[in-house]
DNA sequence: GCGCAATGTAGCATTATTGCACAACAATGC
DNA sequence: GCATTGTTGTGCAATAATGCTACATTGCGC
């Protein structure tokens, strides 16, 4: 669960839920330094989540349970109880 | 996820999957301090995962969204990976 | 083979975040 | 008043995140 409590570690599983990856191709997507995104990936290939597939210098990365998707999915219900009740405050008369 | 990124917090969702619990129910589980506990069901509370019943002086806790249990189950999955895992580094022979 | 760019990783110092206990405070019920 | 139940404020220790630099490995051109 650590491994999945920051942005970056999140928006690497969300990338790579649509297919392998290489390294090179997520590092233009994060503005922050290599050696930070390469500690980001090494978290969640100790823990389990993904796991590489080397190729010569470069190395692909894959989910490695799929089913971290599904957390996804809960995550987007519990950000629209969220804010359905955030909402409900701003404006109280819009609950019927 | 931050939220769910503590052992602490794991095991308060995980007492709820149960059911309701009183807070007071929790205090005796945790060794801790009363403000801790407390500070870890305000973080779960504040991203709405769980929510909360007063009655009385006591304030009653369910999950506000059960799908949080999924995440256990994929938890599991991942774990029991790992676990095969580290398995097959120990004694390699057993890998057929 | 040799130099060199590209791709990743490891060590380090700095900074930001988190967790914790202790104490003080608020609210409820007797 | 007083015990019970929770929350909030504060200071401190532990942990985590980051950028920088230096280093390892691979692939390529010569």
């Amino acid at each position: 669960m650590k491994a999945l409590s920051h942005p970056a570690r999140l928006r690497i599983v969300d990338q790579l839920a649509s297919g392998e990856r290489c390294l090179c191709e997520l590092q233009p997507l994060f503005e922050q330094d290599k050696s930070t995104l390469s500690r980001h990936i090494s978290a969640l290939r100790q823990v389990g989540i993904v796991s590489e597939r080397r190729e010569g210098a470069r190395i692909y990365l894959r989910l490695a349970t799929p089913c971290i998707l599904q957390i996804f999915d809960c995550l987007n219900g519990v950000l629209q109880a969220e804010a359905k009740r955030t909402a409900q405050w701003l404006e109280p008369e819009m609950v019927e």
